[in-house]
DNA sequence: AACTCGGGGCA
DNA sequence: TGCCCAGAGTT
């Protein structure tokens, strides 16, 4: 396991690659961050992207989808997958805003969790992006960046490891370290094949270490 | 913990 | 073709 100084490094290289990491989903207001995270679930954000201005030109408070029939909605969002049972946690969540929130999007990662459709993982983006609450979206390159590296432990849940990335980075750094390890991972750290050989955080990493030595064995 | 929903992008 | 994607809900 990595020790304090040691993710301090991580996290400044972190920074050096990628200073401006951010999200990445297209909105102008917290209503349409939280619809973009829902439908983003298993899809790429370029793809959320497409289909979200025409979409926001249609649809701007939660009345509107509200209003709209259920088949209409699949239809102006069935090129993004799972377009069946986003559609309907879209409508229900939007009934929820205006039931419980006057219309508006509430804050904090509990009242958004609790919200059709969104998860642990989504309420951490929108109450981080959308409100300047420190959160840590623990997604599968968060995860798989922060096991590699030796940040958590390798059979840690993903709870486990956003709780032990909120006890080591500083608050303050949550929200910003959430985007650029996703960066790291997506175009760096990846799944299959990581670019270990040019990998500033090579000498501290344990699955990079692992990894060379099976090179060297094999070649 | 495993399973399902799911079209798009890429090799 | 086959595999993966910035997940959530149900069993």
């Amino acid at each position: 396991m990595l020790n304090k100084s040691q993710i301090r490094y991580c996290l400044d290289i972190f920074e050096s690659m990628y200073p401006d990491a951010e999200c990445e989903l297209n909105h102008t207001n917290p209503f349409e961050l939280l619809v973009a995270v829902v439908l983003s679930a298993q899809a790429t954000d370029a793809l959320v992207n497409k289909v979200t201005p025409d979409l926001f030109a249609k649809y701007k408070r939660p009345e509107d989808y509200v209003n709209v029939p259920l088949e209409e909605l699949q239809n102006d969002i069935k090129r993004i997958g799972l377009f069946r049972n986003k559609a309907k946690n879209i409508k229900k969540l939007s009934e929820t805003l205006l039931e419980k929130y006057d219309g508006e999007v509430p804050p904090t990662k509990e009242q958004l969790e609790s919200l059709a459709g969104v998860g642990r993982k989504t309420a951490n983006v929108v109450a981080s992006v959308a409100f300047d609450e420190p959160a840590i979206a623990v997604d599968t390159h968060v995860e798989r960046v922060s096991k590699r590296l030796g940040i958590c432990r390798w059979k840690d849940s993903v709870l486990e490891v956003e709780k032990t990335l909120m006890r080591k980075v500083p608050v303050d750094e949550w929200s910003v370290t959430h985007h650029r390890m996703i960066f790291f991972g997506r175009y760096h750290c990846k799944a299959q094949r990581p670019s270990c050989e040019e990998c500033p955080l090579l000498s501290l990493c344990r699955e990079g270490q692992k990894r060379m030595k099976k090179k060297e064995k094999t070649s």
